[in-house]
Parts: structure tokens; sequence; C-alpha cells
DNA sequence: AAAGCTAGAGTTGAGTACAATTAAATTTAT
DNA sequence: ATAAATTTAATTGTACTCAACTCTAGCTTT
């Protein structure tokens, strides 16, 4: 006769630890192909924003990427030495820093459309499934914003 | 007519920025709970592992948490220094450090059983739901295993 | 207008992650 | 048996990640 009051702890009947090891598999997946453009993954997505916006602050981009200034200004420090972005702070209110795609930056963009296209042969899922995860993982992260509001 | 030449590039196409994003907050929700039991997440499931098989080296302990010895070595020691677990070199194999728990370590069970019953309602997901998400998420990581064993 | 409050970014410190290297023990090949 | 190769942890260096705190700017309230 087994014992089951401790199946809760046990690591196979966790939902949180696939979740972590994956994100973490597939982060270093990316890193050969990241390397390239000499971008870690963090630095990355926030690039993926910058491509997009030209022209963010700090905080819309923690919110956007789910991080905070504590990761962001070191970060962007980095993209600014780079010569990837700039930051100055807002002319109208000196207390939002705004982050600016460079010209630099902007011609990376060219070079950063070979890893998306070099990566989806690496995860074997069938289209349905990675709609489902993608749908599933959206979910989780909304409720998120929910409870993160009533605080 | 939009361009839909970047569409790759953008934060809404992909599928492993929520998967990152996704853990990462769901390891924040963990954070009170854990707070209790003076566990950071990496070190809970860690003990996860000893909770269940009491005895283990870095190597096997980095293969179920997809973690290396970079990482483990500095955490073993600090759950040691918390007297969680021993640390000791094999007789039969002294490459290999042993990793076991303590007394004090297999009391931390009773009060960590807390940790997941005080989760569970935090995930907001049907049973299908959470279930068809384990098994993509499984799925992904057993591939990572094949295409590891290749190289 | 001064005091208090709020918002946004930066800083600090602890704890991961992980690639690359090192060192010691063991195994394999000659 | 001994040199070479392999295995296992530990170490080093870089880069997050985040809670807690600080600082400054702007807002609010009287």
């Amino acid at each position: 006769m087994d014992d089951h009051k401790y199946d809760a702890l046990k690591i196979e009947n966790q939902l949180c630890f696939p979740l972590y090891a994956c994100s973490r598999e597939i982060i270093k997946r990316y890193k050969p192909f990241l390397d390239e453009i000499d971008l870690t993954y963090t630095q990355y997505i926030a690039m993926m924003v910058m491509w997009e916006q030209r022209e963010v602050n700090v905080k819309e981009l923690g919110k956007r990427l789910y991080l905070d200034s504590g990761t962001l200004t070191p970060l962007l420090k980095k993209l600014e030495s780079k010569g990837l972005v700039s930051r100055k702070r807002s002319r109208e209110d000196e207390r939002n820093l705004i982050v600016s795609l460079t010209e630099e930056g902007e011609q990376l963009k060219e070079r950063a459309l070979a890893v998306p296209v070099r990566m989806a042969g690496c995860l074997n899922l069938t289209p349905k499934e990675a709609v489902t995860l993608y749908e599933i993982l959206y979910k989780l992260l909304g409720e998120n914003e929910i409870s993160a509001k009533k605080e």
C-alpha cells in the first residue's frame, strides 16, 4: 500500500516545474541563433518591443515584458552601450525615461529576422498544440493581471 | 496595406515569450507560501527531489531539475547551511557528491505540504486545460532530451 | 505655497542560470 | 601498467530576476 499523503510534493505532479524547465530549455535553444546577433534572450525580447514601437518608456516596456526597472535599467544601459537604443528623460515629465531605437538598432532588425525562421524548425509541436499552448499560457498570464489589480 | 515582413519578430507571435513570462509569474505566486518555509523556488524543487529520494548525487539531481553544477553547487551549500541536507563524497566513487536529506530536512516536508495546497487555488485552469498544458510541456521537454542525445 | 502623497527609474543585495574552464577521480586504450 | 580520454563537481565570469529601498519629479490638499 502506497502512502499518497505526499503526492502533491512530487515533481512529476507539478505544473509549474515543467513550465519553468521548458522555458529555460527553449531559451537555451535560442542561444546559438542569438549569439550571431550578439543578444541575450532578454535583450532580444526587449529589442522586439523596440522594433515594434521605436520608442517606449521603462514602465511600459516592463509591463509588456513582465519585468521591472531592476532588470531593465542595466539591460537598457547594455543595449545603449551597444548602440542599439538611446535613453533620455521625457521633456514633458522628467520621471519618464524614453528609450528609442537607433539607426543601428533598426538595422539589426533585418539580421534578427533569421532568428524566428531558424527557431521555427526547433519546436516539434503540431500547429494545434502550439495554438492550445499559446492560449493556455495567455489565460494564465491574463488572470495574473487581474489578481495583480486587486491589490 | 500592412507590412507583414516583420510579423515573426512580434512579441505576440512568440510561443517562447509567454512560456518565459508565465513561468516567472507563477513562481512569484509561490513566493509568499515559500517564504513561510524559508525556501526559494529553486530550493523548493531541489527539496522535492530530496523528499522523494532521500539521497541523490549532483548529476542526477541536475538531470531531474534541468540544472547544472554551476547552479546546484551553491544552492546545495545553502541548503546544507540551513541544515536541510548534508553533502559528502561517495565512498565508491570520489567524483560523486552525495546529497542526503537530514532529519531537519525530513521534518520540513510536513510544513511544505501546505505549499501545493495553497497554490492549488491560484491557477484558474480547468482540469482539462491543466492536463493539456502538462502534456504539451513534457512533450517539449522530451524532444529536448532527444536532441540533446544527438550531440 | 508648503506638506504630504504618488509615480517612475535607479540602486542594492541575494539568489539563480549557464557557458567555459579547472581539477580530481575513474575508466579506457594501448 | 601507464598514458589518454572521460566523468563529475567545483569555480569563474557574465547576465539576469526580483524584493526592498532611495531619489527625484509631479501632483494634491489644504
